[in-house]
DNA sequence: AGCACGCCGACT
DNA sequence: GTCGGCGTGCTC
């Protein structure tokens, strides 16, 4: 009876997304389950991959298939990496997201444990000499990709049919482990005494080491520690160990990228009545193990976070574990530290500003459960917890919890899955939920909770007001302040209080324009603009990374009077300093932030009160929390306005909510200033009034006549290609079979060219489907997916985006 | 994806 | 007649 597994390979195409068997050969039967991952042979050339073994069989009589099937190579896990609700929720995630079963599983671990593949050219016998010396250079072994383009391809291929030289394929997997020498006593206490009398006198190593033992008894140490704290020299521990003294033993260590940092523990705080509410709701749902989503709708300052805490701290008394999602900007050193203070070791932190190690390491934790909870960004969600009590999202209207690339999963449809299968709650959290979550709490599918006061009772909201900008302009007001606004921040300087401004850079860009001719500097890959980058001195595209150096004249009309135009970060910077020369500014922006650590250090330096000024685009909006901040600007609120996307208002709204949110977080009154050239929009005065119903209903209404969600389901369809004509053609065939599948009722937008129709020497073609029940629609798709297989090397791209949150 | 196979034109 | 170009099919 022999071992079979059934493997997902690691080639992320249609036609191999599916398991292949392997025969497992006798020597590694233990090693093989279910969740490990292996390397195996794969196609004709039998070059070597990764994959994940989902399924184990046993072949009865051996003469059936068994001589058909090839043997895998080896085991890359010691242990399974995927438990069976992961491998479950990666077939769940490959069918609603039109991803392919590979690429699921690799999204779900950290990246260290996708392999990477090398190929070598190895010589075996009878090497003509000049192939030997011009190809081997005498090693008997080389890079393939080294040689690849050598003249004695031909050659070469001849000799691998005649067996002289043969293919090796290499797959390695970095999770490598760190690891710590440390050594422990090996000899009762009695006996390292006997032997220190017989250690000679001027042996002062040897004494100094017996002696740390002796007083230290039991216990572990690494080397390293001894070395350095201790005075003794790893000549004369080794020699310890050699004599038997000693038992030396390499540790697996973290890297804990929180290692020199002390985190004081603090205490639950008092609950108001709202707040004892919710929790108590959520605390009920997790004891009696009811998967129950709940939605807490709670005013910026309202006190969610500490809901969170405690419910987590509730869940972990039931000895159970916990995931907390928080959006990738605001996983802000603040917000770790209150994690780190409640619940200490017990919590692992993921998210992006980790190197790859790091991540891997505190998936690790997890993995071994030495920690029970989890806070992280979108992948968060696949946190290997068992026995998971409780899911939080908070700030669940972030569109960051989509991800943007395949397998473009919603983080909130993966969490409700999870806490389905672990019969557990699910709580989402916001201050301005998506308009598709306050629908279904309306429908009772989620329960509402509501906290509509602020925490503590001296804390008030701030007061907003929204300034004109066109009657500035009027007034002959031209740069990006308003005289409202510059009155109020000198004010702020004068009584040495703490401002925050804020620039919208949706849809926004400082640009190179000749003055003359009017020409812009254009990427030459992309159909936009290239901006402009002080800190490099140069010219990039946002899309593709494209870069190039700053035009002295006109590349049309030699001109020199070559300028640029809109408002970047830097540019309202310098604009600021002019006016208010004596404000100390502290800018944040990708470019002051691109260095890790950076982020913590600005902020640090702002709350430590060395600057007066904190100038920022979106990622200053979330998650801070100065108190002797008391005014908050935002000097453009409207620039995402206007953006062809149904979700435009929504999105301004939830950013000026948040952003004024900001403000009077301490004992002092806090004011929010609005600049603006569309005073009048619902979504500006809405926001000015943190009037978050109103804002739901009116934008609901609107929905509801343009047939948009949360009343009709969404799918974007694009199609890419570098010649224009392919993609449009393709999108329009695409379309066409779409338009006879579907019932009357769906709605079908397109095809059009994207906003953004070139990117990346790309051409994009997109159509959009409405609708609200079609039986077909998940045929049409896989059957559109099948069929675009075969244009995959005339170059065509297809992809499939159910609920996108970006229209452009 | 990446490998082998197979069918064509250009060359010794 | 053969070398190497690229289009096609398949991968346990």
């Amino acid at each position: 009876m022999s071992k079979i597994a059934h493997v997902i390979v690691d080639v992320p195409i249609m036609q191999t997304d599916q398991p292949f068997t392997y025969l497992v050969p006798q020597e590694i039967d233990e090693a093989v389950e279910v969740g490990v991952r292996v390397e195996v042979p794969f196609g004709n050339g039998n070059r070597h991959i990764q994959g994940f073994v989902v399924g184990i069989d046993f072949l009865n009589n051996q003469t059936e298939d068994s001589d058909q099937l090839k043997p895998l190579v080896g085991v890359l896990d010691l242990h399974p990496v995927v438990n069976d609700e992961l491998l479950q929720l990666a077939d769940e995630m490959a069918k609603t997201t039109f991803a392919f079963k590979i690429t699921c599983l690799q999204t779900m671990l950290p990246s260290v444990m996708r392999s990477t593949y090398k190929k070598w050219l190895v010589a075996v016998k009878d090497v003509p000499q000049h192939i030997e010396e011009e190809v081997f250079l005498g090693l008997g072994e080389r890079d393939w990709e080294e040689i690849k383009e050598s003249s004695y391809l031909s050659e070469l291929h001849r000799l691998r049919q005649a067996g002289c030289v043969d293919v090796r394929y290499e797959v390695t997997t970095k999770n490598k482990v760190k690891t710590m020498k440390v050594v422990t006593a090996n000899l009762p206490r009695e006996m390292l005494l006997d032997i220190q009398a017989n250690t000679r006198k001027n042996a002062h190593q040897k004494h100094r080491l017996l002696n740390f033992f002796i007083d230290a008894q039991e216990g572990e140490f690494s080397v390293k520690e001894l070395v350095e704290e201790h005075d003794l020299s790893r000549q004369v521990i080794k020699e310890a160990a050699e004599l038997g003294w000693l038992l030396e033993e390499e540790r697996e260590v973290y890297r804990d990228p929180y290692k020199d940092r002390v985190f004081q523990q603090d205490e639950a705080l008092v609950l108001n009545d709202e707040q004892q509410v919710a929790l108590d709701r959520v605390t009920k749902a997790t004891s009696e193990n009811k998967n129950e989503v709940f939605l807490l709708e709670g005013i910026t300052g309202s006190g969610k976070t500490e809901v969170y805490l405690q419910a987590i701290s509730n869940v972990l008394d039931e000895g159970k574990t916990a995931i907390m999602l928080v959006p990738e900007i605001s996983l802000t050193p603040q917000t770790v530290t209150r994690f780190k203070r409640r619940f200490g070791d017990k919590v692992a932190v993921l998210h992006s500003g980790l190197s790859q190690g790091e991540k891997y390491d505190e998936w690790r934790k997890i993995e071994r459960k030495e920690a029970q909870v989890v806070v992280g960004a979108r992948s968060a969600v696949f946190a290997p917890l068992e026995n998971i009590g409780l899911i939080i999202i908070d700030e669940e209207h972030e569109t960051s919890y989509k991800q943007d690339e395949s397998p473009r999963y919603h983080a909130r449809n993966l969490a409700i899955w999870r806490g389905e299968y672990h019969r557990c709650p699910v709580l989402l959290g916001s201050a301005t939920p998506s308009l598709e979550s306050r629908a279904r709490a309306q429908k009772n599918v989620y329960h509402l909770l509501q906290l509509t006061k602020r925490a503590s009772d001296n804390a008030i909201l701030p007061t907003v007001s929204v300034v004109d900008m066109r009657r500035e302009l009027k007034q002959g007001v031209t740069g990006s302040f308003s005289t409202p606004l510059l009155t109020e921040l000198t004010e702020r300087l004068e009584k040495k209080e703490q401002s925050v401004l804020m620039l919208n850079r949706r849809g926004y860009s400082s640009f190179m324009m000749c003055r003359d001719c009017g020409y812009v500097l254009p990427c030459p890959n992309c159909d936009i603009s290239l901006t402009l980058h002080m800190d490099t001195k140069s010219m990039k595209c946002h899309y593709c990374g494209h870069e190039e150096g700053i035009p002295q004249c006109c590349p049309i009309c030699d001109s020199k009077k070559i300028r640029y135009y809109g408002t970047g970060t830097q540019k309202v910077e310098e604009e600021l300093q002019q006016l208010l020369p004596d404000a100390r500014i502290l800018r944040m922006d990708v470019d002051t932030t691109r260095k890790k650590g950076s982020h913590e250090r600005l902020l640090q330096k702002f709350e430590a009160q060395e600057a007066d000024i904190l100038l920022g685009t979106q990622m200053i909006a979330k998650g801070l929390d100065f108190p002797n901040v008391t005014l908050v600007g935002v000097l453009n609120a409207d620039t995402a306005l206007n953006l062809p996307d149904f979700r435009s208002s929504e999105r301004t709204f939830q950013l000026l909510t948040q952003v004024s949110g900001r403000a009077g977080r301490g004992e002092k009154l806090g004011q929010v200033i609005i600049q603006t050239f569309n005073p009048e929009h619902y979504a500006i005065t809405l926001a000015k009034n943190q009037h978050y119903e109103a804002f739901y209903q009116h934008e609901m209404n609107l929905r509801r006549q343009g047939k948009y969600p949360p009343y009709y389901y969404t799918v974007q369809l694009v199609v890419s290609h570098e010649e224009e004509l392919q993609a449009a053609k393709k999108m329009h065939e695409i379309a066409n079979k779409i338009k006879q599948a579907l019932t009357p009722q769906a709605i079908i937008l397109g095809p059009t060219p994207k906003p953004m129709a070139r990117m990346n020497r790309r051409y994009f073609y997109q159509t959009v489907i409405k609708y609200r029940f079609e039986e077909n629609l998940g045929r049409v798709l896989e059957e559109i997916l099948q069929e675009s297989q075969k244009d995959i090397r005339s170059g065509l791209r297809v992809s499939i985006d159910m609920e996108p949150q970006h229209f452009i």
